[in-house]
DNA sequence: TGTACATCAGTGAACGCGCGTTCACTGATGTAC
DNA sequence: TGTACATCAGTGAACGCGCGTTCACTGATGTAC
């Protein structure tokens, strides 16, 4: 009955370790709760509803991530490089905290609903950065969303196979050999 | 009351397409049966759980798909010309039934638990014959799981974006600039 | 330092609801004679 | 062709259950004097 903001830590760090375990529809409150060594009630406390705890993990995860991809994809660098420099964060970003990041993969179609609308997703962000590329004789001519899925779609399946455990490796022992994959992808 | 097998395919077709606009677990029984122009309880007369009906609908369209990539795969032609048919199969069955793709590219993971244990998955078949295809010289060394990542991810990651609409595109008319972004990252 | 009070994180018991599921039943269709 | 019966896809009403959520209450802590 007494730290507030320990106990809110207490029950974000269980419910973002539940849902990546279990999915999130397979977990309840009381689940929560119980992991996080509280009553049900208490998250009632510090959330209004189940709904709000998980828009929450979702935002604070997708903002803080969001805002490395802005400042990287839209930097004065040449394409190639700052393509680089983005799988190098993604990989980074993984390691640093493995559950928040398994927990925006898994989820990311579900919970892209929640994103305020004038906050440009990182998807987007990639896919002017690569069509600007491709305007810009930088990289070769082509579709630049499928350019962007080609891209996009090394790195995410990657760390999908990764999450499930598929792949062994730390996402930091493969960056440099994900990055050459890539710049592959981008060879004239 | 007649025709219980016109009925089974049209409670078939009502659930995938629910399952793949909102998501499994936010379709009930009830919705399904509605969507079918049935009762609730019908539903029992065809399938002994909503679960079971849920695990008919992977394990059927998986099964043909998985067949299908079993012949390519480990087939004799050059690795090159296997991974490009694969592509282009993938392409196909995208075309033919939209929905089921769909239904089995974003329930994959929910649902690979419930595929019998001596059926190898495509994943495990592409990434035998792309490990067999590194120790053979054929295609640049790398890990193989690594490799098989970025190609398997070049592919969905353009599947998955087509499916929530971000590439307008059929994916038949983007086969060929597929295959020519998998075989990049596969030149030497 | 000791007492009275305010605060507010956390609790316990209960709620209404929609869920998956059951089962005795109906009645249209196919079959036998 | 007409009648009696068997079949079985589909129904209607009801079930128990676990869910998210509410709210009056508790009691440890911090503050005022």
């Amino acid at each position: 009955m007494r730290d507030g903001a320990e106990t809110h830590q207490r029950i974000r760090r269980a419910a973002l370790q539940l849902f990546v375990a279990r999915g999130i529809d397979a977990v309840s409150v009381r689940d929560i709760a119980e992991a996080a060594g509280v009553r049900p009630s208490t998250l009632y406390v510090h959330w209004p509803s189940r709904d709000a705890l998980i828009t929450e993990l979702f935002a604070a995860g997708y903002a803080a991530y969001g805002k490395r991809v802005a400042e990287i994809t839209t930097g004065p660098a040449p394409f190639r490089a700052r393509f680089a420099d983005l799988v190098r964060l993604i990989c980074r970003f993984e390691s640093e905290d493995e559950t928040l990041f398994t927990f925006l993969l898994l989820t990311q179609h579900r919970n892209l609903a929640h994103v305020p609308d004038d906050a440009e997703t990182p998807i987007e962000l990639i896919q002017r950065a690569v069509a600007a590329a491709i305007a810009a004789g930088e990289i070769p001519r082509g579709e630049p969303a499928l350019v962007t899925a080609a891209l996009v779609g090394i790195v995410l399946q990657t760390a999908t196979f990764h999450a499930y455990g598929r792949i062994r490796k730390r996402m930091t022992e493969m960056t440099e050999e994900l990055v050459t994959l890539c710049l592959k992808v981008l060879a004239p």
